[in-house]
DNA sequence: TATTGTTATACTCTATAACTATA
DNA sequence: TATAGTTATAGAGTATAACAATA
């Protein structure tokens, strides 16, 4: 994503010349149109959340933390499929921001509990409302029944 | 990607407590799905191909100069959606490695025109099998209906 | 002037391995 | 022994900007 500029992409639009080609055998996998589908919705949320400079990762962590204060980095990492060192390096991210704290659980003094500091709630207040925009971007397109359908698909991927 | 071991996913199952938790109002996110489906696809291609050390970026390149000898790097940047420094630093790596080779365009000599070498097709021809193998894992759950409607859905995201 | 491609630069994500500390 | 988290390291993808060559 890379603390996205606020610029027009840089991919051209595709000629009718090459639209007209087509990819042949390659538009027949699954895989390729999801890995296009999804670079092309990260392009717009780098745009929409330009100013706000956070990537579709770190809003899914202040939302998740703020949705359940407390909550360890290890079920933070379940929840968004990613490994702990990954999860160290987003989280120690938004801590240099000073947006969420880290503090040992009493209980079991291995674990991290996540919180929000209120710069991180003031922050993902407006990331929420980025967020809504960006997804009408995305859901404009299909009727409702299709957006469900859709999201039922994606979640027997991901599980 | 990172060139892929050969190992078990680094991400735990989620304990089913986390399960029954949900993510709340993300999972009414549309993009959120899309990334975490792309992210598990992405995971299996990883270790279906770490043999062949390939990305599915690098995989498609391969394909789509195979289909179409000869294509500029430009055209090769819209057919996949990426810029066209991106597409240099990913023709390079393939280049490097003896499977694709670079050639200036009679007809204008700006551009340079896409050719696989013999060490390109061969390891193409044993991508593909990969990618047949990695398909089926990612479509053997759902009925070829559905397999369809998704591509349907996914294409009018990227275009 | 516009297009094609390269290079330099930079940042995010992802992952492995080795490590510390706690249980 | 097993789990939680950190750190070091590394590679891939993405993108911008400045540049050279060609049209």
């Amino acid at each position: 994503m890379g603390i996205t500029r606020n610029k027009q992409s840089a991919i051209a639009s595709t000629p009718a010349t090459d639209a007209r080609a087509g990819r042949g055998d390659l538009d027949a996998v699954l895989g390729f149109h999801l890995r296009l589908a999804h670079g092309a919705v990260y392009r717009h949320f780098a745009e929409t959340f330009s100013e706000l400079e956070l990537t579709q990762k770190q809003v899914s962590v202040l939302w998740l933390v703020s949705d359940w204060p407390g909550l360890s980095q290890t079920t933070l990492s379940h929840q968004l499929q990613m490994d702990r060192a990954t999860t160290t390096e987003i989280v120690n991210r938004l801590a240099a921001r000073g947006l969420l704290r880290r503090a040992t659980m009493a209980g079991d003094r291995r674990k991290l509990a996540l919180h929000l500091l209120p710069a991180g709630t003031r922050v993902l207040a407006r990331a929420r409302k980025a967020v809504r925009t960006h997804e009408t971007w995305l859901k404009d397109r299909f009727s409702s029944a299709e957006v469900e359908m859709l999201i039922a698909l994606l979640e027997r991927i991901h599980g």
